[in-house]
DNA sequence: CACATTTTGTACAGATATGTACAAAACTAG
DNA sequence: CTAGTTTTGTACATATCTGTACAAAATGTG
């Protein structure tokens, strides 16, 4: 019973946005990730987005409404996506470590030393506020179902041991992961901070010859 | 050259306050453990503190001068708070455990899912708010002291290996701390919670034997 | 061109926040 | 009791935010 579902390329009627969509929510994440969600206004995100507070609500509906796109397009892009795109067959280990590295660069590397935006929400919204609490809440439990897979792989693999506990390890990995990322806005040394993933991994049951550096 | 330093037990001048100042600060810790800073405004705070606007700032001058108190008040009666107690001669082992293990109870056990205050304040404030940020930045940094000078001290008295990488190990220890108190809010089981830690102390060399439970 | 549809700009109402001012209240010191 | 000091209650001025209303502008359709 589906009318009007509008083609793919079909032309909108009415007049159309003055800006691009995407754009839009770009400046959003960036602005929610610097100041976090409370501290940004919908008119913070209208002038970042350089319309009006009209256009704002007319295009987006609520300031949660925006943060759950930018949650997505942050996702997509987060310097640990690589962990869901493993295939069955392929190496998970150097993916992990990769991973771990690469969050360390660019924690280190961003000048404004924003973290990342979805532990910075976990512990902002977690329990606190009910329209974006679940949002982050989902987020954190789908990085601990990614490791905890890429874990059994490994396993499978022959990566690592056996006797790998790989629900406790793989918890352990996003709990040092949140951990890293909310620590990074503290400590800016990318040695440092890679330091302690060696450590980490190391630990956990990574062969130190995987760790390359 | 001080004038009238008031003695210990001295009346203070003029009307006193109709409430105790440290129920004040206890009440105003719960809220930005709670709600976080942001979340917390002047009025809410007096109202939680059941006094007027008035007496609040007369009080106190600033929000940001009773998270100040909050932030000090919660580290004296936090549970990593044993790590700072630890004296020359005194096994490390058990209490890093004690730890880790009281924090997974206490996170597990807290109905209201707050997590830890200055973990919290860490996502929230460093790099974003100019006044409360630094505060945040000094307790985690002295968490990171703290393990410093507990590990060396553990290598000393043969608890754990001496090849240990001291200052990595530490690092490693706070970001998992942290990271374990911000997923407590996202993870309830308080077995979950400790089975990482397990997990993790055991990588860093905690021998399996002083992993009780 | 006339009409329907959607976005845009401006404006408004209501809520909430901040910080201060000031007189009344409650206390101490002399 | 009087004078000095500090807190308290009420009030005010100012700012900001939210969400909506509505006419004007810009587009597609017949």
């Amino acid at each position: 019973m589906i009318k009007r579902r509008p083609a793919p390329k079909a032309k909108r009627l009415g007049r159309p946005t003055g800006f691009a969509r995407d754009d839009a929510i770009g400046a959003a994440m960036t602005l929610f990730w610097q100041k976090g969600y409370r501290a940004v206004s919908a008119s913070d995100l209208a002038d970042a987005m350089s319309i009006r507070r009209s256009s704002f609500y007319n295009s987006f509906g609520s300031r949660e409404a925006v943060y759950r796109e930018a949650l997505s397009q942050y996702t997509a892009q987060s310097p640990d996506a690589p962990l869901d795109r493993v295939v069955r067959g392929q190496p998970v280990v150097p993916v992990l470590v990769s991973v771990f590295r690469e969050i360390c660069r660019v924690r280190a590397a961003d000048k404004e030393a924003r973290g990342c935006l979805v532990c910075n929400g976990a512990a902002e919204l977690v329990g606190v506020d009910e329209e974006t609490g679940p949002l982050v809440e989902r987020a954190i439990s789908n990085r601990a179902a990614a490791f905890a897979k890429l874990l059994r792989q490994a396993v499978d693999q022959r990566e690592i041991a056996a006797e790998t506990d790989v629900p406790a390890t793989a918890q352990a990995c996003v709990t040092f992961l949140v951990g890293l990322n909310t620590i990074s806005k503290v400590v800016r040394s990318e040695k440092q901070l890679w330091a302690s993933c060696r450590q980490f991994l190391t630990g956990i049951g990574v062969p130190k010859r995987a760790l390359i550096d």
